[in-house]
DNA sequence: CGGTGAGAACTTTTT
DNA sequence: GTTCTCACCG
C-alpha cells in the first residue's frame, strides 16, 4: 500500500468545513492525484459526507476517466463497496454543463467549424464592409464579442446571426456554460420531477473538488462559482503548469474562486515531492520554467519545510537536446533512439511521443506505420469524428430529422419550429458552386414569406425562387436528394445502421461537394481513409441500436446520443489497446497532462518555427520519469552551454539497472544479454535501412547541450 | 503605385 | 519566431 508524505497527510486530514475553501499546490509528481483519492476516501470513510455529496471536476475527459478508474481501484483496496464510486459525481465542465441544458431543452447543436463556415455566407460579400471575414475563426470571435456585450456594439448582422443560431439551439461552449448557469439559478424546488439532475446540483453536493486548477478560464467562471458556493471548495493544481492561457486568463477566475469564501476561511497547502522525474530531468525543468529548485519555494509561504524535493536517485543520464534541418533526420533520429531502447530493456509501451500539434502527431504515426513500429494515438475523439466528409453525413441526417419533424409536426414548442435551417444552410454551404451570393438571396426570400428554407424549397414553385439557372439546379438537385427521406419520413422509418448508413451516404454521393469537403477525391490514400472511418461510424451506429429505448426513432437516438456513445466505445478501445501488445504513445503535450511516461521524446517537428510556449515545454518535459529527448524545441533557455553526449544509451549498463529498478522489473541477466542487444540492433538497422539514417544524421548539424 | 510599420495569425481544448 | 495583410505615406 502507498503511504502518504507528511504534507500529503495533512491535505487529507484538514477537515471539512460548508464554505471554506482548500487550495492544494501540487508540482508534478508529487502524488496530487493519489492525494485527491485519499482526500475523497477520506470524507466518505471518516467526514461522514455520502459520496452523492461529493462532485468531481476537471477539464479533459482523459482525467475525468482516470479519476474515476483511480477512485475504483482505491476503494477496491481499502474494502470498501465500489459501488460508492459510482454515486459520486464525476464530470468535465462542459459534460456537466451539457447535461443540465439538454435536460432542460432537448436536443442542442453544438457549432464547430463548418458551421461557422455555413454561417460565413450569410455575411454580406463586400469586401469592403466591416463585416468580411476572412476566416470563420475571426467571425467566431466577432461573435463572442457581440454576445459579451450586444447593448454596446450594436451590429444588425451579427444580430441576425445571433437569432439564428438561438432558433436553431446552436451554441458555441461558452453559450453552454451560460446556459448552464442561467437554469442552476432557476427555481425549480416546485417541480414535480423529484430527482432532476439540475436539482441535485441545486440542493444535494456538500464539497466540490477541483483538479487541475490552472486549467480553468474565465468563461467557466459563472457556472463554477455557482456551483461552488456554499459548498466546501477543494482545489488542486500548479501554474505552472498552465497551459490553457490562449482561452483566457487563468489568474482572473482564480481571483474570483479565491474571493467566494471568507478570506480566514481559505487554506493553502503545497506538496513539494517529486517522485516522478530524475534529478537530472527535474532539474532542467526548473531551469525551463526560471524555478532556482529548493529556496524559492521554501520562501514563498506556508511553513511546511520541503523535506526532499527530489525523491528520486540521479539515473546518470541527462536529458538530450537535438535539432535537426528537416523531417526525415528528425523521425530517422527517434527511430534509430526507440530501437535502441527497445534492444535494450525498454518496451514499447514505455515510450510516448509528445508534440506540440496534432498535425505533427499523423505526420510522426504515418513514419511509424512504415517502420512497423505499433503505435497508439492517446487522443479523446477518435479519427472519424473529425472528418469533414462524415461530418457532412451527420449533418444530412439532422437535416432530415428536424426538416421531417417540422414537416410532421412534431416540433415540441413554436421555438423549434426551423431548428432545420441551420443545418440546411451548413450542408448546402458545402455545396460545390454555391456561394455567398445565392445562399443569402435564398435565405432572404424564405425569411420574406415567412417559411423554414425547407418548406420554402418544396412548396415555392422554382421559377419564384431568386437565384440563377444553374444554381436553381444545383438546389433541385439538393432537394430531391433529400425529398423522400424528409416528406415521407422515411428517415424515422430507417431502423437498421447499416441501411441508414448506405442511404445518407448515397444521397452525399449524388451531391457535389466544394473541395473543402470532397478533398483529394482522387487521391486512393485519402478514399482508403475514408472507408475507414465510414466503418468505425458504422460501428457507433450498432453500438447506438443495440441500446435504443423504445418510442424513439433510431436517428433521433442516435443523433441524442453518439457523441456520448463514441467516447465511451473510444475509450473501451483504447483500454483494449494498452492491456495488449506494447505500442507507443503518442500525444500532443496538451492530452498528455496528468499522465507520465518512463522515457518521453518532445517534438516540435521542423517545420512550424514559432517557439515553445513556456509552461507547455515543461508540461512535455515533466511527464518523463527516466529518459527524455527533445527534438527541435525552440526555446530560449535551452539554448545554453554545452554538452556531453552519451553516445550509446545501450552499453549504459548502470543506467538500465536504475531503469528496471525503477519500472519494478527484474534486471536479471541485463549485463549477460548485452552483446546480444546489440545484435538485435545492428539486425533492425540493417532492415530499416538506417544507413542512410547514418550519413544525413552526419550531415545534419546536431546540436547536443546540457544545462 | 510602391514601400513601410503595426498587428494578427499560426497552435493547443471543451460536447 | 515567421509570414501575411492592411492602413498609411510620399
Amino acid at each position: 500500500m502507498d503511504k502518504l508524505t507528511p504534507s500529503q497527510w495533512k491535505v487529507v486530514n484538514k477537515p471539512y468545513e460548508p464554505e471554506s475553501t482548500l487550495k492544494v499546490i501540487a508540482g508534478p509528481g508529487s502524488g496530487k492525484t493519489l492525494t485527491l483519492l485519499y482526500k475523497v476516501l477520506h470524507l466518505v470513510t471518516v467526514e461522514n459526507i455520502k459520496p452523492e455529496e461529493i462532485l468531481i471536476f476537471s477539464l479533459t475527459n482523459k482525467a475525468v476517466d482516470s479519476i474515476i478508474e483511480n477512485l475504483l481501484s482505491i476503494f477496491e483496496d481499502s474494502h470498501t463497496n465500489k459501488e460508492i464510486v459510482r454515486q459520486i459525481g464525476c464530470y468535465t465542465v462542459h459534460g456537466l454543463a451539457n447535461r443540465i441544458v439538454v435536460e432542460n431543452e432537448g436536443m442542442i447543436n453544438i457549432i464547430e467549424e463548418i458551421g461557422w463556415r455555413g454561417l460565413m455566407k450569410l455575411l454580406p460579400p463586400s469586401k469592403r464592409t466591416p463585416h468580411h471575414f476572412r476566416s470563420y475563426k475571426e467571425l467566431e470571435k466577432v461573435v463572442k464579442d457581440y454576445k459579451l456585450n450586444s447593448a454596446r456594439n450594436k451590429n444588425p448582422v451579427i444580430e441576425k446571426l445571433v437569432e439564428l443560431m438561438d432558433n436553431c439551439k446552436v451554441m458555441t461552449n461558452d453559450d453552454l456554460i451560460i446556459r448552464a448557469k442561467k437554469y442552476l439559478e432557476l427555481d425549480c424546488s416546485h417541480s414535480d420531477a423529484s430527482s432532476s439532475f439540475t436539482q441535485d446540483l441545486q440542493e444535494k453536493y456538500k464539497v466540490v473538488l477541483i483538479d487541475e486548477f490552472q486549467d480553468l478560464y474565465p468563461s467557466l467562471a459563472p457556472l463554477i462559482t455557482t456551483i461552488c458556493k456554499g459548498k466546501q471548495l477543494i482545489m488542486f493544481g500548479d501554474t505552472n503548469q498552465s497551459i490553457y492561457g490562449f482561452l483566457g486568463s487563468n489568474s482572473e477566475i482564480m481571483s474570483q474562486l479565491d474571493n467566494l469564501h471568507p478570506k480566514n476561511s481559505t487554506t493553502v497547502l503545497k506538496l513539494f515531492d517529486n517522485f516522478r522525474s530524475t534529478p537530472e530531468i527535474i532539474s532542467l525543468a526548473s531551469k525551463i520554467i526560471n524555478l532556482p529548485l529548493a529556496e524559492k519555494q521554501v520562501i514563498d509561504g506556508t511553513d511546511e519545510t520541503p523535506s526532499e524535493l527530489v525523491r528520486k536517485l540521479p539515473s546518470g543520464v541527462l536529458p538530450q537536446i537535438v535539432t535537426f534541418d528537416d523531417l526525415a533526420a528528425e523521425s530517422e533520429f527517434i527511430v534509430d533512439k526507440i530501437t535502441q531502447l527497445i534492444c535494450s530493456s525498454a518496451k514499447f509501451s514505455d515510450i510516448a511521443i509528445l508534440s506540440r500539434t496534432n498535425s505533427h502527431l499523423t505526420t510522426l504515426a504515418n513514419i511509424l506505420k512504415k517502420y512497423g513500429i505499433p503505435y497508439q494515438k492517446l487522443k479523446s475523439q477518435p479519427d472519424w469524428m473529425d472528418d469533414l466528409r462524415i461530418q457532412f453525413l451527420l449533418d444530412i441526417l439532422k437535416v432530415c430529422s428536424l426538416a421531417s419533424d417540422e414537416k410532421h409536426d412534431r416540433g415540441f414548442n413554436t421555438s423549434d419550429k426551423w431548428q432545420s435551417n441551420f443545418s440546411i444552410l451548413v450542408t448546402m454551404s458545402a455545396l460545390k458552386g454555391i456561394g455567398d451570393a445565392s445562399i443569402q438571396a435564398l435565405y432572404k426570400a424564405c425569411s420574406l414569406k415567412n417559411l423554414s428554407i425547407w418548406k420554402y424549397l418544396t412548396i415555392v414553385p422554382n421559377f419564384e425562387w431568386p437565384l440563377g439557372l444553374s444554381i436553381k439546379k444545383k438546389i433541385e438537385n439538393y432537394t430531391s436528394n433529400l425529398y423522400e427521406m424528409i416528406e415521407d419520413d422515411q428517415i424515422h422509418q430507417l431502423d437498421d445502421p447499416m441501411e441508414l448508413l448506405e442511404k445518407v451516404s448515397g444521397i452525399a454521393n449524388n451531391l457535389n461537394l466544394n473541395p473543402t469537403y470532397s478533398q483529394a477525391l482522387g487521391d486512393p490514400q485519402s478514399s482508403l481513409e475514408f472507408k475507414t472511418h465510414l466503418q468505425e461510424m458504422a460501428q457507433v451506429m450498432k453500438v447506438s441500436k443495440s441500446n435504443k429505448p423504445p418510442g424513439i426513432s433510431f436517428v433521433k437516438w442516435f443523433l441524442e446520443t453518439y457523441f456520448d456513445q463514441t467516447m465511451v466505445f473510444h475509450q473501451a478501445k483504447q483500454a483494449l489497446q494498452t492491456t495488449g501488445p506494447g505500442t507507443i504513445k503518442l500525444s500532443t503535450i496538451h492530452s498528455a497532462k496528468g499522465l507520465e511516461f518512463p522515457i518521453v521524446f518532445l517534438t516540435n517537428g521542423t517545420m512550424s518555427n514559432f517557439p515553445m510556449d513556456t509552461n507547455a515545454l515543461y508540461v512535455g518535459m515533466t511527464r518523463a520519469r527516466n529518459l527524455l529527448y527533445m527534438c527541435n524545441m525552440k526555446h530560449q533557455r535551452l539554448v545554453s552551454k554545452s554538452p556531453p553526449y552519451s553516445r550509446n544509451i545501450m552499453s549504459n549498463n548502470s543506467f538500465w539497472a536504475y531503469y528496471n529498478k525503477d519500472m519494478n522489473r527484474s534486471a536479471f541477466g541485463a549485463e549477460m544479454a548485452h552483446d546480444h542487444n546489440i545484435q538485435r540492433y545492428n539486425q533492425l538497422r540493417k532492415k530499416f535501412g538506417f544507413y542512410r539514417a547514418y550519413s544525413s544524421l552526419k550531415g545534419c548539424k546536431s546540436i547536443f547541450r546540457r544545462i
